[in-house]
DNA sequence: TTGTACGCGTTATCAA
DNA sequence: TTGATAACGCGTACAA
């Protein structure tokens, strides 16, 4: 009743453990009259492989590990979709790790530091490299440099920390953040207030995008600490530009709501905006290449692993996906500010 | 460079191989100025345990898998997030994995047939044991037969096949569909329809479990197929009684809005209910325990891994935690029918 | 084409 | 309290 090993069939077919090992795996060199017993032997009484013995044996895992906070975005389910994909494509596996303390974990735990535990594990032999989409706002360089001192391969996806040397594979942020200023302005803004900036690299290339453009266009603008004091200088028309609807744009919303609904409004975000857009007349989307930039990180990943020489630079930027206007299909009867 | 193994302690400490060993686990059996030498040193060079050496060697891995088809419901977290909580406490670490083809994996894969990935895996060595919620409406008893003749340790969580031996933890469905059913007649419906039952058994015990209610209350019923030619009998307050919002309710509304709509409708649902009750007027909603559910699964789980006896039934069930109901914020000012 | 023998890093069983 | 040695199950040079 215990479970089959390579000895059991090589005793079975009256064979070397190391015949029967070649077989079950394929080895072509073995006999076919040979190799077809014993995978038909192997087969019948139910042999599966040991994976703790053969990546032990082996050195490696095949096996690579996403650690990202959560699963709560949409654009989260594209990196890990098409991460397993790619993933697959170089017969890798992939598991996916949550990091997010107030979230749960694919290794899951409910101590705060979550995050601590799921990195430790993955050095611990289980995974053969990691990518990683960092907490926002906060910096781990600390805790994944050990990881880096401990030779596990590791690529930062999206988001990233200066200090660490690995790969980084990112949106090209300036550029896309300047195109949403300039979509915003040719939609009509009058003066522009801009959200990005300050959390980590990702946002602070968004917020000198966005300024460059706005700068370019001769429009005003100001940033969310001079809002109270500077919203009237934007004129009738104005477009709130952050990275996200749920982080950025709607506690913006919630917080300076009484002044902002006397005027007209255009949002712009990053990955996708839920719903209509009111209270904004207009949205407009930066989307990120999330498959590609999975695929990528993926790819530099598996060659890290595999030791191949990457000729590319360290920081690989992927263009914007593309950008979705979505324009209000009610039209709501709000009066429009005239100062 | 190459990473730290008992061996480099031991040479470094003078010791053998096997004293290290104890002494990094803690073992007693050691003095405890050679193990506070040795953690000292490991701590030092920056020992991490081989996780597959260990559990090849240990035979065990002191992990246990969640395996459900995906984390879309509110009820998936609540699932994961408890039953995490409580392997903890037994100090094992609970991985997921979600099958759902539509979905990802934690082992994930694009292949149509993820689940068997995912079973395969779990059965070559990587975990002791299996929690999992089925998928609804498919017959998986020969996948997970396979499990149970590997003898990897399985616990069904909230539902279930019926033809396996291992033990069960599921809500208490009967007495909770026919609460639900009483409440809808308690709020003033003239008439159910039962979309329960067909699917698997939870379904089917809801089905009974309101229709027994339902006929000891006098009140007409009937079940999806009849509708088009029974609605009328129904009267015009009509209560649709299903297992959740998004797959039973939202389909049977769109498929019969023409008719529905010229009644005053009452939903009941099973877990929760998200936005306004609107077309209905009112909600009533059968929360499942989903913690306590979970917690006890895994008890069991790891109680059948450490091969402790199990004074209880196979097939546990656990009330429901409370019935929810929310009425309609907003009149809308529809007409009813009056036939 | 097959078998021998050793290594992977750790735990566990004996003796000492 | 320690040390030698055998597992754990498999992969793989090397030899035959």
């Amino acid at each position: 009743m215990a479970r089959v090993r390579l000895n059991d069939i090589a005793r079975i077919c009256g064979v070397d453990i190391s015949t029967v090992s070649r077989a079950i795996r394929g080895d072509n060199r073995v006999k076919p009259a040979t190799r077809d017993k014993i995978q038909q032997i192997a087969e019948k009484i139910g042999y599966l492989p040991n994976l703790l013995a053969r990546n032990l044996a082996g050195g490696t895992t095949r096996t690579i590990w996403l650690i990202l906070p959560s699963l709560d975005a949409n654009v989260d389910h594209r990196f890990v979709r098409s991460a397993s994909h790619q993933a697959n494509e170089s017969d890798y596996t992939l598991f996916v790790a949550l990091h997010d303390s107030d979230s749960f974990g694919a290794l899951a735990s409910n101590t705060s530091e979550h995050y601590e535990l799921i990195l430790e594990r993955a050095v611990q032999g289980t995974t053969d490299g990691v990518v990683i989409i960092p907490r926002r706002g906060r910096d781990d360089s600390k805790l994944l440099g050990q990881i880096e001192r401990m030779n596990l391969p590791l690529v930062f996806l999206d988001n990233y920390t200066e200090s660490l040397q690995c790969p980084i594979v990112t949106t090209e942020n300036v550029d896309a953040a300047a195109e949403l200023a300039r979509r915003a302005v040719a939609s009509g803004a009058t003066g522009i207030v801009i959200l990005f900036g300050g959390l980590n690299p990702v946002d602070e290339a968004r917020r000198a995008g966005a300024q460059r453009a706005v700068e370019e266009a001769g429009v005003p603008f100001c940033f969310e600490r001079d809002v109270p004091r500077q919203l009237r200088s934007l004129g009738p028309s104005v477009a709130v530009l952050g990275s996200s609807q749920s982080s950025s744009i709607l506690p913006f919303l919630t917080k300076h709501s009484a002044k902002l609904l006397r005027h007209r409004l255009i949002f712009g975000v990053f990955d996708d905006w839920i719903g209509e857009p009111s209270p904004a007349d207009k949205v407009i989307v930066a989307v990120q290449d999330c498959d590609r930039m999975a695929r990528e990180a993926v790819d530099r990943l598996i060659a890290l692993i595999e030791r191949r020489k990457q000729r590319n630079r360290r920081l690989r930027k992927i263009p914007v996906r593309e950008f979705r206007e979505q324009t209000a299909m009610v039209a709501y009867g709000r009066p429009v500010a005239t100062d």
